[in-house]
DNA sequence: TTGTAAAAAATACTTTAGTATGGTATTGTG
DNA sequence: CACAATACCATACTAAAGTATTTTTTACAA
């Protein structure tokens, strides 16, 4: 590893160490910089801006989404794969990503044209295994046939950046993991008659 | 109206002339009080924050939706009605409050606790409407009784504001109307075969 | 080895939201 | 009316993100 590679490295965990320890909004630049021993000029060559931070930290989910792809029971039936799937990642985000660093992201990605992007490319894991799921429920019978797989993709995603978004809006009054995947049943399965 | 009253619509008004003019991001409440010939102590009485205003500002959805339900057909079944809600919720977002205003507010529902307050208050005339509609479509058999409404409503209300989230996001790339209308579609009749 | 490009450091600067203060004017109420 | 509360003004201030500049150090390739 290069020393600016080690240096970005070691911003990276003194910004995530702080924030985990006082909140994003309680943590400034300059005190990331102190810990690190570094100048903030530093900070500013590897992180575009406090939130990039954030951003890259997001690395995280598709790891994770592509580690518990591979621990599924590949026999059971796509729906309830998915299922599965959505419970994993909503137990990751409450326990290991949390409710202020999620906000954050929520935030930026709403201010920021590039993040953007790269939270989209992020969620490039989570398109994929959803997608390949769908696409083996229609061909199981499972799912309808008149929607493209892709569409459906983007509302599932949709329904679960909402629920992400209400529960760091809501301060996670609720649990994530229930709300998500009650709501994505009934998209499932339609709420009419 | 008293002069208070007169004071914070003048701020009012010169703040939203601006936002339009240059976007939010590019005017600071320092130029709202040189343009509204006030000081800014004056603002801060007025308002908890610059984003304050734009919070102030959605009171407008709900005379629009009042207006809305008021002209909507009663013959017409419950679904049909709840669609053309969706769509003129839709439209008037697009066309009267606009992208960055949008991005403000779901900017500031994650930031600022007690304006969420206010915001999900001011989704009270949102939540009432569609949980009429949804109510009269149990009654009609044109929905399902499996679900309670409020429960329902709080979906469609999170698809809805997912949707525009996401619309925020993508800096409007897509027609907020139709792509609202087409996963409340979706949500409503379901994705099972 | 030497030249160059990137990284790092130190430090000063700019911008802007929001606060603080201290004094004056306005307004509504007993 | 009197007086208390609120609105208002002017101005200075704080805090923090991000920028700019200059100099030194490091990495690496010809």
């Amino acid at each position: 590893m290069t020393k600016g590679e080690k240096t970005k490295q070691l911003l990276y965990h003194c910004a995530l160490e702080l924030f985990r320890e006082k909140g994003y909004d309680k943590v400034s630049v300059n005190e990331i910089v102190e810990k690190a021993g570094t100048a903030k000029g530093t900070f500013y060559v590897h992180f575009g801006s406090k939130a990039a931070v954030i951003a890259e930290m997001f690395h995280t989910y598709d790891d994770y989404y592509n580690r518990i792809e591979e621990e599924m029971d590949n026999t059971a039936p796509a729906l309830k794969r998915l299922e599965e799937f959505i419970r994993a990642s909503c137990s990751f985000t409450e326990e290991e990503i949390g409710l202020d660093l999620i906000r954050v992201l929520y935030l930026n990605q709403l201010t920021e044209g590039e993040l953007e992007q790269d939270a989209l490319r992020r969620d490039r894991a989570l398109y994929r295994i959803i997608e390949k799921l769908l696409i083996e429920g229609q061909n199981n019978g499972e799912l309808n046939n008149q929607f493209r797989a892709d569409t459906m993709v983007s509302w599932i995603v949709r329904s679960i950046r909402g629920t992400f978004y209400e529960w760091a809006m809501k301060e996670g009054s609720f649990s994530l993991s229930e709300e998500c995947l009650r709501y994505v049943h009934a998209l499932i399965y339609g709420l009419k008659a």
